[in-house]
RNA sequence: GCGGGUGUAACUCAAUGGUAGAGUGUCAGCUUCCCAAGCUGAAAGUUGUGGGUUCGAUCCCCAUCACCCGCUCCA
């Protein structure tokens, strides 16, 4: 199972030190959210695992760290200055919200109501250099890292000596200033991407043998795809998705995001977009672009940048002249992902609620008498709601609809059918729709609630890499020295390897537990056996089987494990 | 920005027009030979914020902020 609704998510981050509401102290910020401890562990390591999978793993990345801050041009020139904002018009009678530039006329399409007059919202944020506030000191806090890598190109190509086909690499935090954001970390104004710009020859300039923008566009889209599957991410969860022609922006000649099934009403949501943008980018900020090549992009003149960001091909021979070399602007595949969203993505889909131990039948009778009784006051309420029913009468707006308490009804009926395995059902009919309503239930939710506290679990099964922490050690005894010497010394021994928690403060089975909650995949345990043979139990997180392993091994065993070089 | 909902301890929730309780969690001590065990004790909230009505508000009213669900967006 993956998680059922967000909130668990948000109510975890929360609890466990990985995502924090920003100014909680001042009532927050809309859609603004800290990483605690463990969050930014963990989006580190997503960055990380990002980082090797495009640039180490490969042998045509170079990596980048460029400012935010940019030459106001750069957003002039890209285009953001006049099409990243959003002319918008709400209809006054129905209160829908249209893109005027979307809309014919001036009247709602809807319900033909009047208009308010168009809003500009850029989506840019603002902000002045230097001492002055004028617009001499204009500046954009940048809306997406690609520009910094577009304008770049020359410098990493010729300091590389990189010949195309090439790619360059940048993660780092972007902002928009979103009229909608929301959905926890998923749409926010303050955000994280893990951009690729990847230069490639136009079509007419290919040796035999070397593959097209076509080609390498789907490459990217198979490699992104799988990228996140290897990190754990189920491929009935994931799908791909092209984009319409109609969807496209006018400089991409295609664009697939890779989409992820995210809990309650976010849905399939996108992760990544990879864009064939050709050569728009490049040429947007070069000067001396041919005329046909600007009508073709739809770009006015660069009358302001001082070079052209092309490429010089030496191995090109032009087949009329024969003449050896030629100068083009590349093309360009842009995988661009969210780091928040991946983030989240990983959170959301190693989220599971286990049982862990039965509970004997004893355990549940108070349970199941709170549920029959509940049971027979939702038949009384169906039935009273179907008579109002047929009476042609609508049912009180305040109770839940006669639907709701069908579905209901069956639901706790499920539940209790299928007891003990069902355990962990009964928190999810008590947040069924309505349910907030009837009383009856709200007698269930606590009984339910503490036979899950004992006999269940939370555990986070994230990939070992992207696991906050990848070790924790216990002693089994925390009042017997010699085995908390052990311990301590253990923890000590790991640190440079892995990170590593060590912990005492409960009994093994609330130790455990614990680091299951954030997902560490290896719990130690030092008990009096280590004592004899200075071997200690490694618990697997997912399966909670345990091995004897020699402390000697320790780190070599678990590098191994979580496929982490020890060096 | 518009409509609907929510806001009480770290979390999940309860309660009342007379200034708040439970469970979980946390901390300390004891105990414990492997899956949220037990015992003892402790800390913790100007009930989101600011106004108003009232003798008195956490509860009623208004505003504001934040979050969640619907309209927009594309990392």
């Amino acid at each position: 199972m993956v998680a059922p609704d967000m909130e668990k998510i948000v109510s975890l981050s929360k609890r466990r030190g990985f995502i924090f509401q920003s100014s909680e102290v001042y009532g927050g910020i809309g859609s603004t959210w800290d990483y605690g401890p463990l969050g930014v562990e963990l989006k580190n390591n997503v960055k990380r695992a990002w980082w090797r999978s495009v640039v180490y793993d490969r042998e045509d990345m170079e990596g980048l760290d460029a400012a935010i801050l940019m030459n106001r041009l750069v957003w002039r020139y890209s285009g953001h200055e006049a099409t990243f904002s959003d002319p918008l018009v709400d209809c006054k009678q129905c209160k829908k919200r249209f893109r005027s530039d979307h809309i014919q006329g001036k009247t709602c399409p809807e319900c033909t109501g009047e208009l308010t007059e168009p809003r500009s919202f850029n989506l840019m944020f603002q902000t002045y250099v230097g001492p002055v506030q004028d617009d001499s000191g204009l500046a954009y806090l940048r809306p997406e890292t690609a520009q910094g890598i577009f304008v770049n190109f020359m410098n990493v190509q010729q300091t590389m000596r990189r010949k195309l086909p090439f790619g360059v690499a940048q993660i780092g935090k972007s902002f928009r200033n979103e009229i909608t954001p929301g959905n926890f970390t998923f749409r926010t104004r303050e955000f994280e991407q893990m951009e690729i710009e990847y230069y490639c020859k136009p079509p007419k300039y290919l040796q035999s043998g070397e593959k097209d923008d076509v080609q390498l566009h789907q490459e990217w889209i198979d490699q992104r795809f799988s990228w996140y599957v290897r990190l754990g991410i189920d491929p009935s969860r994931l799908q791909k998705r092209q984009q319409e022609t109609a969807e496209l922006a006018h400089y991409a000649k295609a664009t697939t995001d890779i989409e992820y099934l995210f809990p309650g009403s976010l849905g399939w949501s996108e992760l990544e977009g990879i864009a064939n943008r050709q050569d728009y980018d490049l040429s947007a900020h070069s000067k001396d672009i041919a005329e046909a090549d600007l009508e073709r992009l739809k770009l006015s003149k660069n009358t302001d940048s001082v070079q052209k960001l092309d490429y010089f091909d030496e191995q090109y021979t032009d087949p009329e002249t024969n003449k050896k070399g030629v100068r083009y602007v590349p093309y360009v595949i842009e995988p661009s992902a969210g780091a928040d969203r991946a983030t989240l993505a990983f959170l959301c889909e190693a989220y599971n609620e286990e049982l862990v131990s039965e509970p004997k039948e004893s355990d549940l009778t108070q349970l199941r008498e709170t549920c029959a009784a509940a049971a027979k006051n939702l038949e009384k309420k169906v039935a009273e709601a179907e008579k109002q029913r047929a009476k042609g009468a609508d049912l009180k707006a305040e109770g839940p609809s006669l639907e709701q308490l069908k579905s209901i009804s069956d639901a706790l009926a499920n539940a209790v059918a299928g007891l003990p395995q069902t355990l962990l059902a009964f928190e999810d009919v008590c947040n069924m729709q309505g349910a907030e309503r009837l009383d009856v239930l709200k007698k269930v939710r606590p009984i339910a609630a503490k036979l899950c506290d004992e006999f269940t679990r939370v555990v986070l099964k994230l990939h070992p890499q992207l696991a906050p922490i990848k070790v924790a050690v216990f002693p089994l005894k925390k009042n017997e020295p010699r085995i908390v010497e052990v311990a301590k010394k253990i923890r000590q021994d790991l640190q440079p390897f892995l990170r590593v928690v060590y912990d005492d403060t409960a009994g093994i089975g609330k130790l455990y537990r614990r680091q299951d909650e954030i997902g560490t995949p290896f719990c130690l345990t030092v008990d009096f056996q280590s004592l004899d043979d200075s071997t200690v139990t490694v618990r697997d997180r997912d399966t909670m089987q345990q091995e004897r392993v020699a402390i000697a091994e320790l780190a070599t065993h678990l590098c191994k494990k979580i496929g982490l070089s020890i060096f």
